[in-house]
DNA sequence: CAAATATCTTTACACTGTCAAGTTAAATCT
DNA sequence: AGATTTAACTTGACAGTGTAAAGATATTTG
């Protein structure tokens, strides 16, 4: 009947809560604080529990790395759906709405973001990993195609262009992202200056 | 008569000798498990002999992202002046050697290049950290503003183009040095994908 | 219902950064 | 020059870290 697949136990679903606790400390203790030994204490068991879930601290970054990949490349389409179906630049509109979406999440979850991309407390090379990693990538990409095909080019024609537009947003939302933690200013004017650059980024590949 | 102000003690120039052992140390753990016992034990002197010159692992670690920053920006500087006087497009040559000089300084001291862009282990809001990242910006501004020249165009008319450039680079940058920390491909081809997209962004500044 | 398995706790160990109190050498001051 | 102050370094201690091993407990399996 219970269709799920609880892994009811003493905890009840302590991997689930695991992570939350995990994505807690992060949040209050950035990455390089970041304790296994806390995390157990905020979940309320010992601190040797997360080992059969997650085995050590990398596996547990790794596990909630995902989470945040997963919410990455959820933030970016969902930014190019916003995008309306009659607009009049609707391919360009949609690839810098990735960017914006990309770049948001960069600056609202930044300590998730930062565990993604630039820390050594997880294992990149790890299958899952790898695999949403390229699924964020590929979300970027299939919009450059799109945006490519209006003047009948293709991918392969010019496999410098998503490099190029992946490498802008990028570099963006980590200047965004570095900028948030150091508190330096974030306003919106910052933010439409990243879409004009966005913008003439889309237009130039 | 020792004009050079010589910090000579009992150990003769500890300050400098903690600073070699910490960037050993720093290659070959990485940023994450970097150890100040570690440095120390490598010097030579007890675990607390780094105290008095840097306070903590932070003070320690933000003296080597100073050096880093500084041979950051000579690798830029000399990797621009290698250009010839007689190029034909000397500006933007210029300004895409700049950005080279960075991406080749990000992958071949890729966890110098972490520590001063991405570590929490450091603390960039300390005076000569920000001079020093903002010293790197102005080698790049510059240039920038030498390519506007062309068209009579200045950087406050342009106020995007410098950020836009920067992101670029430093995008393209982190891309490369994660790609050498986790064995990826790093070869010529590479490197010419990134200077062709580096031209094509000098070309819509 | 017994046996096996997986989850969790407890204990232990090596390691970390930092503080406080000594020790030693250099610099400063009559 | 000789005494005193100051700075560099050592030693010892402490709380905290991650992880491995062994024991307890509940769930699943046979």
């Amino acid at each position: 009947m219970n269709s799920k697949p609880s892994k009811s136990y003493h905890h009840g679903n302590l991997r689930k809560a695991l992570l939350e606790a995990a994505e807690l400390e992060l949040i209050e203790k950035g990455v390089e604080k970041f304790s296994l030994r806390g995390v157990a204490k905020r979940a309320g068991v010992s601190h040797a529990a997360p080992a059969p879930h997650f085995g050590d601290v990398t596996g547990l970054l790794s596990a909630l790395a995902s989470v945040s990949f997963k919410r990455f490349a959820q933030a970016m389409q969902s930014s190019s759906d916003a995008v309306e179906d009659n607009h009049p630049e609707k391919s360009k509109a949609k690839l810098v709405a990735i960017g914006m979406g990309y770049i948001k999440y960069a600056s609202e979850h930044s300590d998730m973001f930062d565990l993604q991309f630039s820390s050594e407390r997880i294992d990149p090379s790890k299958a899952f990993l790898e695999k949403l990693s390229s699924n964020s990538y590929d979300v970027l990409e299939a919009h450059v195609q799109a945006v490519l095909q209006l003047d009948d080019r293709k991918l392969e024609d010019e496999p410098d262009a998503a490099p190029m537009m992946w490498a802008t947003t990028h570099g963006l939302a980590s200047l965004f992202a570095r900028r948030k933690r150091n508190g330096g200013p974030q306003g919106q004017e910052l933010q439409d200056a990243f879409e004009r650059i966005l913008w003439r980024t889309a237009n130039a590949i």
